[in-house]
DNA sequence: AACTATTGGTTCGATTATAGAACCGGAAGG
DNA sequence: CCTTCCGGTTCTATAATCGAACCAATAGTT
């Protein structure tokens, strides 16, 4: 059992997004169908916390500072800054495009962390954001090396909400167990339009995917260059950071969905 | 009137700190002297909600990767990653040493964001760190630049708190005074032992203080090289910095405690 | 200037979610 | 085998929440 009151209270926070980042009190208790009683009482109280930030000047609200201080002690949990990053750091200047950190979460991939290139493409708006696990490069190869038993339920999400990746589940598990195979996936345009992908993935101290690492950019620049090569340098690099991270123990951020079914 | 109940949500959720990221169940609950089946509701509301996560091994609670989403969401808010950081850099690269950001939130400074050297010294653990305005140069140069009304209080709070920093009043006054007048502040040690800083202020569209920029190395090598100079840079960035911000209207995040007195 | 429609914020009694003692089943230790 | 810890659950008196009705202030309209 959960406490209602907290969970109206979280659902409020995730109203606040990059492309909405301010809300006035009356504006989200109309969007959230909640009385602006309580709406007002739980602002405050994110406010007296820290968590939300009320501008002087506008009275709307927004998030606030504390989330960068709790972000620090996840990045550090995960070991971002000192291992992860340094590597990806590597791969986008051996690359020269951008890398991106995808990680498993629930039963869903999010992009967590992203090194830019110098060139043109920039990706920090899409930092945060969730994915199934059927589209995308970054995302498939994930699912490509989750249990089969996992496989089966998301492969199924997919088909329910009509995914245009998977035309027959037979063809789509095939692809996957090629992906599997050859430790990488490759795709263009299927989460950020005209934008490629290769990605490889990246495992825990018991094997399990927790993630994957991807080089982005534009479809055109990812075509005309040896895609192979790039995947290369890549699985080598997804190889060394896994060989670390199993050492930290470092525990996949999966919860159990389909093992309760 | 700010919930009760959330307010003990969020009591919980700060107890995870860098320097004990994991929680068992009973242990947080005596540490808080709360009821475990109420840490254990709201745990659980909050890892459903992905605030936390349990480690399935462990069956301990950390913090969940919701954080590094809506972190980044503030960053945006704050252009830390688009405006701020690559001056950062910059500095980083001219001086040589470690740069600090520190915003002013509530009357506390807290370091924001780290540009590291490639020298030794690594403040990485220090991020989120809160303390009060009257101790180390980064939160000096703010309390010079603050208004006098409220500069008052934050002393008097040092002075109850028996602050070393302060032997009296009048002459921590004159010294803000100088601060304030020369631009910068600098001190040694006053933070982190054997680390010293120069500090320069970042003002927001209504010219208040919003927080800092420092350069902070080891003491022997700041007080070797020639501080006035590195000063002199790095008034002349924050003042960059400054004017491309109050452009974007980025309001300073401080609460009016004492306003309201 | 008066009227209306917003806004953020507050009050207070009926309702409802919460608090916490007592409980379970498992694991670790002696 | 017993004890003690652990995470997790149940149940009801009780305390916190909910929300209609309420301010006061501001902005736009007539």
């Amino acid at each position: 059992m959960s406490s209602k009151t907290v969970m109206k209270a979280l659902n409020i926070l995730e109203m606040f997004s990059i492309h909405k980042p301010c809300w006035g009190l009356r504006e989200l208790a109309n969007e959230l169908e909640m009385s602006h009683t309580i709406v007002h009482r739980l602002l405050t109280t994110f406010t007296e916390k820290g968590y939300l930030f009320k501008n002087p000047d506008t009275q709307k609200y927004e998030l606030g500072i504390k989330f960068l201080e709790l972000s620090n002690v996840v990045e550090e949990n995960l070991k971002i800054s000192e291992i992860i990053h340094p590597i990806m750091k590597k791969v986008a200047l051996e690359s020269g495009e951008s890398i991106v950190l995808t990680l498993l979460d629930q039963d869903e991939g999010v992009f967590m962390k992203i090194v830019e290139s110098d060139r043109q493409v920039r990706f920090a708006e899409s930092i945060g954001k969730r994915s199934p696990l059927y589209k995308g490069a970054s995302h498939k190869v994930i699912l490509a090396n989750l249990p089969e038993d996992h496989q089966g339920g998301i492969i199924q999400q997919g088909i329910d909400s009509k995914a245009e990746e998977i035309e027959s589940v037979s063809v789509f598990l095939q692809r996957l167990a090629i992906i599997k195979q050859q430790g990488w996936a490759y795709t263009s345009g299927e989460t950020i339009h005209e934008v490629g992908a290769i990605s490889a993935p990246l495992f825990d101290y018991q094997n399990q995917v927790l993630g994957s690492l991807s080089v982005a950019g534009p479809a055109y620049r990812l075509e005309e260059s040896n895609i192979e090569m790039t995947a290369t340098i890549l699985m080598k690099y997804c190889l060394e950071l896994s060989a670390v991270l199993s050492k930290v123990v470092f525990p996949t951020r999966r919860n159990y969905l389909f093992e309760k079914l």
